[in-house]
DNA sequence: TCGCTCCCTTGAACGTTCAT
DNA sequence: ATGAACGTTCAAGGGAGCGA
């Protein structure tokens, strides 16, 4: 809007009477400060039969006027907001722009609109004036260029600014297909009115291969579970590979293979030397990824399309082993498997994540049924298969560390073991184990990683659960529900909770065994262990790595002082969801110590508690208290309930979280 | 009952545009 | 330059339900 403009609405609302004017009139005239003039055009259009506008949103300042084959700049007249100069540059650079990198359909036709002189002028794509007409008389003219198919902008997928990714996925929006085969199909013979035909095979591999990593991350992600491996921990398996081999020659094997029964685009084997390559036996379920693997392996490789998780595909690598094995006369091979499997649990109560279980319609796979316990990941299926149907000289392994740790699936001698930031995978930040595993049976409790951040870093294996530790007392003689069950820290309110109305399970605890249950409550809710930090850089090798536990028994029972501190921090944490009304908190004051009551923490929660009449910061939290207004809280109440939680966070990490690891609560 | 994962909503933090 | 007013992104938190 013009400073002309706005100065005379201001002028106009400070001379206006509003007291004379209905609720109406006045939200009316409020509208006219902003983009007024752009709503009263796409209304009047809408009104004139065009359903394809929507005012609501094409007036917003920084939407594209976007209509069918036309972008549709408006401006007042041609003082303001930069005039034709203005609409120019969003005409043809920043709105073509945006969509590029959007990877979205360029209109042909770019439209210019005068509000208050009616002027419309149509030009093409090049700029060349096409149409000049009044959009008051004569509306009906857009018709023709929001409808146009046959003059048509195709811009070149070989353009610096096109996000080439962003058009295959565009691609799975706008057609119905699957698969990225036929993706590459519809980038092969060009989109009318969108992009020109374009040679992938043998225009511009490199780039297609380099970005197939990228295309991975939402769509076939989430379909085929095709995660890519960030080159830089690439680069650390291909050395763990390499290590394994000379080890073999060491033992005296004639030869090796490497199998990837998970190979996708082939991203694992990228960085070994050619002559790796007639080394290689690979697999992956996706059509597309197979065809971009043997185009990086040009011919040196075969990648096949088949499930791993089949009988079949269990035999095919027998197979295929055999077959190089007789092809090359070996006499002691060294099988040496390399892989990143899908991370995707099954028994998962929605369809989304990695959609294997919704193709076989929730049917097991073969190598599933083989299994005795466990399996509900199909990374457990892969590991838990590769050593009981291959003779494995040696096994590199991507993968969540509870293969090993909880789920006690591979007990082997570890060679080489790194954590690797799954932020570099494309998702949240937490710790994924890299480990050379040989063949050798051997029983770790602790497995020294490398990491980004130097140095060793300590995992230790855990084997019974904290819900071990107490028993349900039943609801008649319970004070509270603690809910305190597996080994993880995913969703810690769920299978961490501390309340009175049973709202994630039903385990009552009376008052002789409270005392002893709180800490477990309190380790659920330990933030380092499930964030990685309480706030800052956050430590990614803790997350997922370190586990609750009851290996240390009831040891920590004996300890009053950490029990009375658990017991403060548990009555005065929001974490804590017990009502006003429970009877923790007459419990709890009853039988908290002298010493901890002058403490400032328990000082401050009662300070509050007075002031609303409330018990428990969760309750407080919520506390409303109308006669003092709407902004009360924010000014009285807010301030000091964020002080609480900072002091409750420092009362943690001092005075808990060291016991925490002592008596093996964490582990 | 227990262990575990996934989807959805929020809102803080950061980005961008525009008028003064 | 500065700040209002949106727009965008992303992690945290809440909740549901599967399979053993």
């Amino acid at each position: 809007m013009s400073k002309k403009k706005n100065k005379d609405i201001l002028e106009s609302i400070s001379k206006e009477n509003y007291l004379r004017l209905t609720k109406e009139a006045i939200v009316a005239s409020m509208l006219k400060q902003e983009v007024a003039g752009q709503r009263v055009f796409y209304v009047f259009l809408k009104q004139k039969g065009y359903k394809e506008i929507t005012p609501e949103s094409m007036d917003k300042h920084q939407s594209d006027g976007i209509v069918g084959n036309t972008i549709i700049e408006c401006k007042l007249n041609e003082n303001e907001g930069g005039g034709p100069k203005k609409a120019y540059q969003e005409l043809y650079g920043i709105i073509p722009n945006r969509l590029k990198g959007k990877g979205e359909r360029l209109p042909y036709y770019r439209i210019y609109v005068e509000l208050e002189t009616f002027l419309v002028e149509v030009y093409d794509c090049h700029c060349n004036l096409v149409d000049t007409f009044d959009w008051f008389s004569d509306s009906h003219k857009f018709d023709k260029y929001f409808n146009d198919k046959k003059n048509t902008y195709e811009y070149d997928l070989v353009d610096e600014n096109v996000d080439l990714v962003e058009v295959i996925q565009n691609i799975y929006k706008v057609f119905p297909i699957k698969t990225k085969i036929e993706a590459y199909k519809h980038l092969q013979d060009g989109v009318v009115g969108w992009f020109q035909p374009f040679d992938f095979k043998h225009l511009n591999i490199n780039r297609l291969i380099l970005n197939n990593d990228k295309m991975n991350e939402k769509y076939v992600q989430k379909t085929e579970g095709a995660y890519f491996t960030p080159s830089q921990y690439v680069k650390i398996s291909t050395q763990y590979v390499m290590n394994a081999i000379e080890q073999s020659k060491r033992d005296g094997y004639d030869d090796y293979v490497i199998v990837d029964r998970c190979a996708g685009v082939g991203n694992l084997e990228s960085q070994f030397p050619e002559e790796v390559y007639p080394h290689l036996i690979l697999g992956t379920i996706n059509e597309a990824e197979a065809l971009t693997a043997n185009i990086r392996f040009n011919d040196l490789a075969d990648v096949v399309v088949i499930d791993a998780l089949t009988q079949n595909g269990v035999d095919y690598y027998k197979i295929e082993i055999e077959k190089y094995k007789t092809k090359n006369n070996v006499n002691k091979l060294a099988v040496i498997f390399l892989e990143n499997p899908p991370y995707a649990q099954l028994n998962s109560n929605k369809d989304g994540g990695v959609n294997y279980k919704a193709k076989k319609k929730y049917i097991k796979t073969w190598v599933h049924k083989q299994m005795k316990n466990g399996g509900e990941d199909l990374d457990e299926q892969f590991v838990f298969s590769a050593y009981n149907y291959y003779s494995v000289y040696s096994y590199v392994h991507y993968g969540p560390i509870k293969i090993w740790k909880t789920n006690h699936l591979v007990n082997k001698e570890v060679k080489e073991a790194y954590l690797c930031n799954r932020k570099f995978f494309n998702a949240g930040e937490s710790a994924i184990a890299l480990i050379h595993w040989t063949n050798k049976e051997v029983f770790y409790e602790t497995i020294e990683f490398d990491s980004d951040l130097g140095g060793k870093f300590p995992v230790h294996k855990v084997h019974k659960t904290i819900s071990k530790l107490y028993n349900n007392d039943g609801k008649d003689n319970g004070i509270c529900v603690v809910e305190a069950r597996n080994f993880s820290f995913a969703s810690p309110r769920l299978t961490g909770s501390l309340n009175d109305d049973e709202r994630y399970g039903k385990k009552w605890v009376n008052k002789d065994n409270l005392l002893n249950a709180l800490p477990l409550f309190c380790v659920c809710r330990d933030e380092i262990a499930e964030k990685g930090s309480i706030s800052g850089e956050k430590d990614y090798r803790v997350i997922d790595t370190v586990y609750k536990t009851a290996d240390g028994g009831t040891k920590y029972q004996k300890d009053k002082n950490f029990l009375q501190n658990c017991l403060l921090w548990s009555l005065c944490t929001h974490y804590n969801q017990c009502s006003t009304n429970s009877r923790i908190w007459n419990w709890g004051e009853e039988h908290l110590d002298e010493s901890l009551k002058s403490n400032e923490i328990w000082l401050l929660y009662k300070e509050l508690v007075s002031e609303t009449g409330v018990n428990g910061l969760y309750n407080i939290e919520q506390y409303n208290k109308n006669g003092y207004g709407k902004l009360w809280r924010e000014h009285t109440l807010y301030p000091k309930v964020i002080f609480l939680k900072k002091e409750l966070q420092k009362f943690y990490v001092s005075k808990i979280r060291d016991d925490m690891f002592k008596y093996e609560l964490l582990k």
